[in-house]
DNA sequence: ACTCAATCTGACCTAGGGGTCAAGTTGGTG
DNA sequence: CACCAACTTGACCCCTAGGTCAGATTGAGT
């Protein structure tokens, strides 16, 4: 690779990652040239296509502050305390970061390394719930994709609010977690949904056809 | 005016209300006019813009139901009945008519009769709140805001699910109900809105710049 | 049946984003 | 320092959506 082509595809990276993270991972790719200075046509050559430019970007900066999250939350004696941990500490991450927003809940199938991150990801947050559910803090009825969708409202919530209200989001963050704790609930109407169907549903909450 | 004006202006109100119903009010106007059979341009003749159109064809449809829920919601007995009864009926019109999810989320200055609809619908929702707190069921800190809130987030949902889950809303509102009963309430982390705050978070939610 | 204003149509304009590629520019090697 | 492959550029294409308007058409009054 040539000394110009390093430089610019370093330019178009710092662009990215400066764009993603205040406007989340749908800029337009026109504006990232636009701001690392360079011809879009220089962005398609050096990157392709919106995913490989994410999967540059966007992933290891993401699995780094999810990861984090996870590891803290079980790190924490109390089970319930850990699980609150978790929902409130990735929905904060939600509001501040747009990109992340979108890693944890945008399916891009194309990027190959995120869908990686979110797999592991997923996992943690499912032994965070696990332990709460067995330790009996925590509805049993709650599921991972329950999770997801708490998430992928959440990001969408937050987005919305954040110029206006910064911290609306944790107001019903806090309305729904006091609704999770195994002493407050009550039967559900309807049944888990299938992963495949958590997998669509979020597709499109994201903005899929 | 004219009989043929007359009839496609029909033809229009009648593939406004199917579209606006399948799809919700951000449908392309030049589609409806396809389904009418005529030319977009007719369209904008005979309506002049979309908010026009929805103020003919929607809000009565909207209002009415809306209404009712809030009637229904009232004559309960029990207040938190009343209350979750609200809730949960808006929310399956939400998940049914994207068009009423529309009137309920979206903000549309300039359709004057569909904002008096929404200011007393939220008049009524206001009622059903106060009835519920006073009665010590419903959590004091909740507010009219937050419930925006809670619709503007099912609406997104709800039509993200609508084809793969299409009761999948149906959870997360019954975590969201339990988490708002008085009894499981713990401190929130974030004061109330000003209304203006909520306004513009609503637009926001449903697409506005 | 004639007339003309009311009405309809569809080509055309805007703006925006995704994506491609011929032609021009330039890094770096012999 | 000359040369060529690597690289960059920006004009161009696609599409979707909103919106306008000159000219063709047609309803309905006489």
């Amino acid at each position: 690779m040539r000394a110009d082509a390093q430089r610019n595809a370093e330019k178009l990276r710092a662009a990215a990652v400066e764009l993603f993270r205040e406007r989340g991972l749908q800029v337009p790719l026109k504006e990232i040239a636009r701001r690392a200075g360079v011809s879009h046509g220089t962005l398609y050559n050096l990157f392709g296509s919106r995913e490989a430019l994410i999967d540059e970007v966007v992933v290891d900066l993401a699995a780094h502050r999810l990861d984090r999250i996870a590891e803290q939350a079980l790190a924490r004696d109390d089970a319930w305390g850990g699980f609150a941990y978790y929902i409130e500490k990735v929905c904060e991450l939600q509001a501040v970061d747009p990109a992340i927003s979108d890693v944890v809940t945008r399916r891009f199938p194309g990027a190959e390394r995120l869908m990686a991150v979110c797999d592991r990801s997923y996992a943690a947050a499912a032994r965070v719930i696990e332990r709460a559910q067995r330790a009996g803090v925590l509805r049993p009825d709650f599921t991972r994709g329950d999770l997801l969708f708490i998430f992928g409202t959440n990001a969408l919530l937050a987005r919305a609010a954040a110029d206006a209200a910064p911290d609306a989001w944790r107001r019903g963050v806090a309305f729904m977690l006091d609704g999770l704790r195994a002493e407050a609930a009550h039967p559900l109407p309807a049944g888990p949904l299938t992963s495949r169907q958590v997998y669509e549903v979020m597709g499109r909450l994201a903005g899929a056809p």
